[in-house]
DNA sequence: CATCTGACGACCG
DNA sequence: GCGGTCGCCAGAT
């Protein structure tokens, strides 16, 4: 399976903001759902440029297991999102694309 | 081919 | 908030 489209998304998203993995998974029209964002994820390249902890769970929630939780709260703390409890401010950061779902942009009406 | 295992999430008690 | 079930499905065993 290839899981550019993945990547190429969450490349997308900007400092300060973040993406959940169903949210991913809806705007891509992924098949087998959150989950199958979640595997991309977990399958992505390091040192890709890909910001993989600007996704987090449904409810902004960190899923990963230690020690990693800690890096991607370190990194998003870097970057001025405040994670509390192991969890992020949604109203507050969630990323909605504009011109990201872009390939298949509409001209306008 | 049968099972198990998840960087998930919605639901329910 | 917490634990359990269920749907989902690509890979690993």
């Amino acid at each position: 399976m290839s899981w550019a489209p993945v990547y190429s998304l969450v490349k997308q998203i900007p400092r300060g903001r973040v993406l959940t993995y169903g949210g991913l998974a809806k705007l891509l029209k992924l098949r087998g759902g959150a989950r199958s964002a979640g595997r991309a994820m977990a399958a992505s390249p390091s040192g890709r440029g890909i910001p993989w902890h600007r996704v987090v769970g449904a409810e902004g929630r960190i899923l990963l297991r230690e020690p990693h939780a800690s890096l991607q709260r370190r990194l998003l703390e870097s970057e001025g999102i405040e994670v509390i409890e192991r969890r992020v401010n949604l109203a507050s950061h969630l990323w909605t694309p504009r011109a990201a779902a872009a390939k298949s942009r509409k001209p306008r009406v």
